[in-house]
DNA sequence: TTTCACCTGCTTATAGTTCTCAATACTAGC
DNA sequence: GCTAGTATTGAGAACTATAAGCAGGTGAAA
């Protein structure tokens, strides 16, 4: 993990942003379970532990900053939610995700083999890619039988 | 395309459905637009032109009927709407989309390079891939300066 | 033609998210 | 350390996409 709080602490004061209280704590949220994908909701409980008065808005608030800072990037596991996980900076685009069908795990994949696919889409459409999205469904380890 | 009214009458009546002027409203909207991934208040909209007392709720019901029984799929943009495009009755997964970040273009992909990918992750994650979505974002020859 | 379950439009409800606004908290300059 | 001015916050209302409830309407099988 290469992100820590001074980090973000930099990158908010570069574009006249403070670490406040609640930032900071909602960062912490995110950095503590990085692996789980947390939807604003979740992220609302968790700070609430720590931070009892803030209210659900501060959070959605926060999320869209930091979304609009490149501190973490919001996926869609079509579950209803929006989820949010950190940027690691090294990273060009994000990582693919295995969604469970069963038991809902999400699990990251690093792999990055989809150049080939990416070129031949560039060279045969004529479509300049900045971006993928690349979601699998199937079942884990576990819960396959 | 392979699907037409009279094979949805058919899927339908399997199922104990009927194919009533709504639905049927509906079906030819999404006909006539299929490469547009329309979102239910655009189908609504189209289909109120032939049908103004239609509903919206009976649109948002038709849909889900329709994706039950694979006649229609839906897509995620990322832009906040649920969009439905046909199933055409051949593909085992669906296609992959090519999204423009300037135009919202959509430029559907038939290429099916992601065996390598899926079976690799199978492999190194034993994780059985039973389906995927895959999105690409970037500049489409147009918008390309 | 009658019957009866299916289907519809209307209205209200729900859920996730955003907006509004007055009160509060930082930060820079004294 | 104080003060002023701006950024930030919490509470609640508002919004948006979608779903549910219900009473009346419709259409296919008998």
């Amino acid at each position: 993990m290469d992100i820590n709080v001074k980090d973000v602490k930099e990158i908010l004061k570069e574009e006249g942003y403070k670490l406040t209280t609640q930032r900071k704590a909602i960062l912490d949220a995110i950095l503590e379970n990085h692996e789980k994908h947390l939807n604003p909701e979740e992220i609302y409980n968790i700070v609430k532990l720590k931070c009892p008065d803030i209210g659900i808005a501060t959070v959605y608030r926060t999320l869209q900053l930091f979304e609009k800072l490149n501190i973490v990037c919001r996926v869609n596991f079509d579950d209803g939610y929006n989820r949010y996980e950190l940027i690691y900076d090294t990273e060009q685009h994000q990582h693919h995700h295995l969604i469970c069908l069963n038991c809902g795990k999400v699990i990251e994949v690093k792999m990055d083999l989809l150049e080939t696919l990416e070129n031949e889409i560039e060279r045969e459409y004529g479509f300049s890619i900045v971006d993928h999205n690349v979601k699998f469904f199937g079942y884990c380890s576990d819960c396959e039988k």
